[in-house]
RNA sequence: GGGGCUGUGGCUCAACGGGAGAGCGUCUCAAUGGCAUUGAGAAGGUUAGGGGUUCGAUUCCCCUCAGCUCCA
């Protein structure tokens, strides 16, 4: 022990500058940290490894600036998004590592490592054990040659030292990894203890003396999509080391958050919720939890990550409310994560400056967030509380379900359709009576409780008809339902939370499971965790069944058989040139030649037509051969670089091999031209008006119109949208250059050209720049684009709306629409203000009068209705008869609506005090009655509903209601009067008891 | 991309297929008089939009839109 260097305390800023510096003195060139979210690759949900950014070097799509390179990679990973709050898991971290691209292999990569660990860091080298993959003899012997003494060398398989790839596909190969003892007494104890020991703890915990300090990847494969590997053009070298845990190690702690990094954090939240840190295991947990998430969360918003119930946004989503339910375990009730993100903000902006740039917009996301959750939260529990309230209730119907001789009869046989309805119309009966016997009347005179009775039954029998009307569909033979139901009755209702309620409450309201089981166990209930597993396994296989290619896939391999390579695009220079037909597909197959009047896709060798891409439309136009013309309506990509024409033969036959002539309908491509250009118009001033956060999350350019998405939280002002439109406009006035050029991807982004996140681009891209000295749009962009932004002629925002939370959507017009736009709202209000014979600027004044009279007019109108009606029924009241001693008004009445002969109605009845009612009248040309009863000749046995029933047979019509009032309706107006006689009659028979 | 749930006055929500309601908020009047409180009354609705079934739809069915939620 006397030669070994003590590891010396080192802070994370100086283990990350140390780092960063050492490869850099070896000719690796410093790369700040990528965004989070991946720059143009769509196999990739959030930037999870340092070498993500790099990808298109390793792959060789790109070339790299430098062969060596170094970063301190800012990474995220879902993996573990539930396991963070114990000492060791992160879903944010940064990743220190070194990269060759075709120069170095594993002996430099090996020996600098291990310099860099005892040289530098001065950890002890009798504590750390190397692993290898299972046949590489090689890193072996390298590891040797640095002292490492071949008893501590590891062979491992695929699990453990494999690599890759990141995502569904890219480089990957074997790794050797530098693992530390971190000292006998967190480990399992056993003598084969060793890295990647799975033995567990006396305690029961998992072993923890070894730490995966640093991984060291020789990627030599590039894996495909369907799972088979190729040999990338030169091998690579792709090391990872994670900052936290090594800042741990030299801070000599177990945990990663006992280290300078989560100091600060932690003591930020501790005070806000006056709770302090190390001494209840509980409440470090949820410290833990907040700390690390809001720091995630920052991190993610920061790089233009909006919460969402998709994708990325899901995850940030996931993270924010799980912190922010951590947070109440602390006692915090308001908002909170705002100030642990400034505190963060203050701590790392050094490092990322990019926190301190998007502050304010980190703020207003996670206040918004905060908000919105805290309401949902309370909805969540508002469910459970009633559903457990409620369960003494549904308990007395389960129990009475379980014995009742309906639902036994059938079930445990294999039941018939009549079986079935027997069963179903019991289920109905009960699902009625507890409706009924539920709480009513007056809310304020339901307490509390009530109102949780009535939830929860309700909620009770929602899960249950759940299970019928699915039962109903997708089982004829209704085993579904009766097994269901079975299992229903025969479980532990009274004692455990069912598995469709608690995967309910998750799936539908979003309800964590851990959350349903705690609150449960606090009155005594079980959870049926492994009924909710199931479950969620039936889920997944639904969303796996369903997302089957169908017809694509075919699609595709018709494209493939044609044998055609690229087609070249010569649309940027030209919009018509001579080519020659290599493909044509008909009726989804190859074919040698097409007809007039046949639908048809055409492949031509090279051709002007653009095919749709980056949300603008494909071109329109002609292809003419010898004797053919073909009228081409869409263009697309059949294969990433095949351009297929889909048109009809309009004349002749087209046939393989022939010689064309292509031409792409100008007028068409213009207009579209003048879109596409407004829409990184639009784009530039969004980000200038809202700020930087502002990112195009999809677009569509057609011709007419175009429609832009993107990341934004909360719906745009008046003003903010008139300052878009005005800037746009502005520069379409300018009459600004649009400047195209061709420039490497890596090169263009560093630039600062935007590109859009998802697309995948090649290592040449083309970059549109909209600049007059000063660049006002830069965008990385395939599409076409006019030459000067004042062919843009106007643009005109047509309308801003929600597209989901933290997506807007702008839609707007250019050129001749726009153009057509103003003069059609010209002749508009002109037409207006003819016909109300009101100069223009008075207009709004006018109709806002005219409203305001006509809503007079309406009151005034209805006032004399209902006199009217009043001195009707008034006459009326002379012709009431009597009937067995019971008052009866049956009449034919003039009325303009159902309404009014209610009204009426209700006011005779009022006069006679006990009686019946029935009054008729043709409403819209139909005949319609209404019949009231009061309350003691209904106690008698009289029922409206039963009257009007009867009644309504002589007009074809059918009715009911309740027995003091009811309505019905007919066909035949003509016969109404004798409706009404009828009346007598069916009173008479009425007759109580 | 695939499921589940929701959409009713400004807000929170009710309403077995048969009078669209409550509470809070707003306005008016009155009582009282530090803030405030109490009482009476009023205004406020295309039941998200569109189709269908029905004599009749807030209610049942289908489509669209929006929000929430789970899965990928």
């Amino acid at each position: 022990m006397s030669n070994v260097p003590m590891p010396a305390m080192m802070t994370a800023d100086e283990i990350r500058e140390a780092y960063l510096r050492f490869f850099q003195e070896r000719g690796h060139l410093l790369v700040p940290s990528a965004p989070l979210i991946p720059v143009g690759d769509p196999t990739l949900l959030l930037t999870s490894a340092g070498m993500v950014p790099f990808k298109p070097y390793f792959t060789g799509e790109a070339a790299p600036p430098n062969r060596r390179l170094t970063s301190c990679q800012k990474c995220f990973r879902t993996t573990d998004i539930d396991s963070v709050g114990d000492s060791t898991h992160l879903t944010f971290f940064e990743m220190l590592g070194n990269f060759s691209i075709g120069d170095y292999f594993k002996k430099e990569a090996i020996a600098w490592a291990w310099e860099f660990v005892t040289q530098i860091l001065k950890l002890p080298q009798e504590r750390f054990s190397i692993t290898i993959y299972t046949d590489d003899d090689e890193a072996f012997r390298y590891w040797q040659d640095v002292g490492v003494p071949p008893g501590r060398i590891y062979r491992f398989g695929e699990k453990h030292n494999w690599w890759g790839p990141a995502g569904a596909e890219g480089p990957c190969g074997p790794c050797s990894e530098l693992h530390y003892d971190l000292g006998s007494e967190l480990g399992c104890g056993r003598s084969e203890c060793g890295p990647n020991c799975e033995n567990p703890t006396p305690a029961g915990r998992p072993c923890g003396r070894f730490v995966e300090l640093w991984n060291l990847v020789f990627t030599q494969f590039y894996h495909h999509l369907d799972g088979t590997r190729t040999p990338l053009p030169a091998p690579n070298i792709d090391t990872g080391m994670g900052l936290e845990r090594t800042a741990a190690v030299m801070q000599g702690q177990t945990s990663v958050y006992d280290t300078d990094l989560f100091a600060a954090i932690l003591k930020t939240v501790s005070q806000i919720c006056g709770k302090p840190y190390g001494q209840k295991e509980d409440t470090d947990y949820a410290l833990r939890v907040v700390a690390e998430h809001s720091r995630s969360a920052t991190f993610l918003i920061a790089d233009g990550v909006v919460p969402g119930n998709e994708g990325r946004g899901y995850v940030l989503r996931r993270v924010i409310r799980r912190a922010i339910r951590h947070g109440r375990r602390l006692g915090l009730e308001g908002p909170f994560l705002g100030q642990v993100a400034e505190l963060i903000i203050r701590e790392m902006d050094y490092q990322y400056p990019e926190l301190r740039r998007h502050q304010a917009f980190i703020l207003k996301v996670l206040e918004l967030e905060e908000e919105q959750f805290g309401g949902i939260l309370a909805a969540q529990f508002g469910i459970l509380d009633s559903l457990i309230s409620a369960r003494p209730e549904i308990t007395r119907l389960v129990n009475r379900m379980r014995v009742d001789p309906a639902l036994q009869k059938g079930w445990p046989y294999e039941p018939n359709e009549s079986e079935y309805d027997i069963g179903h119309d019991s289920i109905l009966r009960y699902d009625a009576e507890l409706r009924s016997s539920r709480p009513r009347g007056e809310i304020g005179q339901y307490d509390y409780l009530n109102l949780l009775l009535n939830i929860g039954v309700q909620y009770f029998l929602d899960v249950l008809q759940d299970q019928i009307v699915l039962a109903s569909k997708v089982s004829k033979n209704s085993d579904y339902l009766r097994l269901r139901l079975q299992e229903v009755l025969a479980s532990n209702w009274e004692g455990s939370i069912t598995r469709y309620e608690v995967f309910r409450l998750y799936d539908t309201y979003g309800f964590p499971v851990e959350v349903t089981a705690e609150i449960a166990r606090e009155h005594g209930l079980e959870v049926d965790m492994e009924g909710f597993q199931r479950e969620m396994e039936a889920q997944r296989e639904r969303g796996r069944a369903s997302a089957k290619f169908g017809g694509e896939r075919a699609k595709i391999r018709v494209y493939e058989s044609l044998g055609v390579g690229a087609t070249q695009f010569l649309g940027y220079e030209t919009m018509s040139s001579h080519s020659v037909v290599v493909g044509l597909i008909a009726g989804g197959e190859v074919v040698d030649e097409a007809k007039e009047g046949q639908e048809v896709e055409v492949v031509l060798r090279e051709t002007p037509f653009y095919a749709e891409m980056g949300g603008q439309v494909g071109d329109v136009g002609v292809i003419s051969g010898p004797s053919s013309k073909v009228r081409v309506s869409d263009t697309q990509h059949g294969l990433p670089d095949m351009i297929v024409h889909i048109g009809v033969v309009v004349q002749g036959t087209i046939s393989l091999g022939e010689t064309v002539d292509a031409r792409v309908d100008s007028i068409h491509r213009e207009n579209t031209a003048r879109n596409h250009t407004a829409t990184h118009l639009l784009h530039a001033a969004l980000r200038q008006v809202l700020g930087p956060h502002v990112r195009q999350a999809g677009s569509l350019v057609a011709p007419d119109r175009l429609r832009f998405d993107f990341s934004h939280v909360s719906p745009l002002s008046r003003d903010e949208l008139l300052m878009v439109q005005r800037l746009v406009n502005e520069k379409i006035r300018q009459n600004v250059s649009v400047h195209k050029r061709e420039a490497s991807y890596s090169a263009a982004i560093k630039e600062g050209a935007l590109a859009f996140f998802g697309d995948k681009y090649s290592e040449m891209v083309r970059v549109v720049e909209v600049a007059n000295g000063a660049t006002f749009s830069l965008e990385v962009c395939g599409g076409t684009h006019i030459q000067y932004t004042g062919e843009i002629g106007a643009c005109y925002i047509l309308s801003e709306s929600s597209i989901g939370s933290g997506m807007r959507r702008i839609e707007a017009v250019t050129g001749r629409v726009a153009e057509s736009l103003v003069s059609e709202r010209f002749a508009l209000l002109d037409g207006v203000s003819q016909t109300l014979q009101t100069p223009v600027a008075e207009l709004q004044a006018r109709v806002k009068a005219l409203l305001e009279e006509m809503e007079q007019q309406r009151k005034r109108l209805e006032t004399m209705e209902r006199s009217v009606a009043r001195q009707a029924a008034e006459g009326l009241l002379a012709s009431v008869q009597e009937i067995d001693g019971v008052k009866l008004l049956a009449a034919k009445v003039s009325v303009s609506s159902q309404d009014a002969m209610r009204e009426m109605g209700d006011w005779i009845r009022d006069k006679l005090g006990s009686g019946i009612v029935v009054l008729g009248a043709v409403v819209d040309d139909r005949p319609s009655l209404v019949a009231m009863v009061t309350p003691d000749l209904v106690s008698k046995g009289y029922s409206a509903s039963e009257i009007v029933r009867g009644a309504a047979k002589a007009i074809e019509g059918g009715g009911g209601g309740r027995p003091e009032l009811a309505q019905a309706g007919g066909r035949r107006k003509e016969k109404l009067d004798e409706a009404l006689r009828l009346v007598l009659a069916l009173v008479r028979q009425e007759k109580g008891p």
